[in-house]
DNA sequence: CAACTTGTGTGACTTAAGTGGCAGAAGTGG
DNA sequence: CCACTTCTGCCACTTAAGTCACACAAGTTG
């Protein structure tokens, strides 16, 4: 992508904010993005598997889910959701081989790409790189670790409730409603949320309903936000004072 | 450790066999043995919290199990299993920030230990160290990514047999019996192993007399070995030649 | 606006997988 | 060798969480 492109100054604040570039300077991130192409990918479609072995993505705009599925059943666990600044596939970058999982595209994805090669071979040049990238990384080792610690230890309204008390936008709550919004799964459908936990689309609308009903939560068809954060929490098993903490560090 | 230490070699070799190290040259491993202690942890102990936040192990013999708790109810889950070879915490290494978790020692285990930052410092002077390190970790968060999908898709039976199958050991077959033999888990209790696979104890002995009416395994009191590899390959839902070539491409 | 597709709400039913309790076997340590 | 702890096997029982089925609501498309 060139420097005169229209798109230009947008893509480069969204890499700038990007957890995978953060701290990163300038001169640095212009360098980078000399490298990525813009591409779009449209709701509803599948990455192929050489999108993934081959090119590096950072997501732009839009969401994408990936995803395993069981092969006889057909039930379906969503691993990752990836947004805007969010890196595809860093397993494949990091090891490149390819991964055995399936990306779907929630909205009209925009993406900055790039052959893999070409990233390995930039990073080996700017080793700062690295300084953003492990952690991001290690940030999404300690959700896999959650993911896998809820579906053992938790049953289904505890992880839902975690699952929401985690995308709350805790910036964004409305003065007048007092209600929290959601990043990112806000206008999920009772199935898509029930993946997210490794559950069914009944037993997510029977735990919906419960929170719903608890002062929780609020909802009508693809619209979820947040009415009461202890409620919530004290349903997630976590002391809202331990959540808020472990948030402001984070931000 | 210094050259004349009588257990050097030893180490040396272990070194130079672990997943974080392969292919690394002499003069490099040797350097970094250098700036490494020799320590050992005792059977049954926690390692404390500082021992994963300041320092950096590789394990050298012993295994080590990294669990979570659930607060109340007191049931376990096992996320990693750390055996010779491995590195810990590795999660810590990549972000510098605590971990979340319960390492308790199985056995009486020797590591390889030194300050985290002295790890950090070295790998910044051998970023080659990197082209083992990162695919080290790209495989860990592969072995996470099979937990939750299978604690979301499968029942415990099929976690069972998998679990089971991931630690077959295919180069020891006792040309006699033609049992295979089981590496790091064979002599775990069904405690243990439930809590690998995020179920009870009783459960697991339920499925594990069934494994065995089956055909598929055989144990007693602290000893499991697999007996027919095709019917535990079926339980576990993968065709065994799938299973082969994958882990021919491993080892 | 009619004909869809896609989500949502709820019932009745089934079952895997937990809980609890207990007896006996297999090791361990004095 | 005995006392002791740690495992194992099995029982009866409970329940969360799944399947199946269907009606209806809310959007979408031609």
């Amino acid at each position: 992508m060139l420097p005169d492109s229209p798109l230009y100054q947008n893509c480069f604040q969204i890499l700038q904010q990007s957890p995978l570039c953060k701290g990163l300077n300038r001169p640095i991130l212009e360098d980078m993005l000399q490298l990525f192409d813009r591409k779009t990918f449209a709701k509803g479609t599948y990455l192929s598997r050489e999108e993934s072995i081959e090119h590096f993505h950072i997501v732009l705009r839009g969401r994408l889910e990936l995803t395993r599925i069981h092969p006889e059943t057909g039930r379906r666990v969503t691993l990752w959701l990836l947004g805007p600044g969010d890196g595809y596939d860093i397993i494949t970058l990091l090891d490149g081989k390819g991964h055995d999982i399936l990306p779907v595209v929630l909205d009209d994805v925009e993406t900055l790409t790039t052959r893999l090669s070409t990233v390995r071979e930039w990073i080996s040049r700017h080793p700062e790189f690295n300084r953003c990238f492990l952690p991001y990384v290690a940030e999404r080792m300690r959700q896999l670790e959650n993911l896998s610690t809820d579906l053992a230890l938790h049953d289904t309204v505890t992880r839902l409730a975690r699952l929401i008390l985690h995308y709350v936008d805790l910036s964004n709550s409305s003065p007048v409603t007092g209600k929290y919004p959601l990043r990112l799964i806000n206008d999920f459908s009772h199935d898509t949320l029930a993946c997210m936990v490794g559950s069914v689309r009944t037993v997510v609308n029977r735990n919906l309903q419960q929170l719903k009903k608890d002062g929780a939560v609020d909802f009508h068809r693809g619209h979820l936000t947040v009415k009461n954060l202890e409620t919530l929490a004290a349903q997630a098993g976590t002391f809202l004072h331990e959540y808020k903490s472990k948030h402001s560090r984070w931000v």
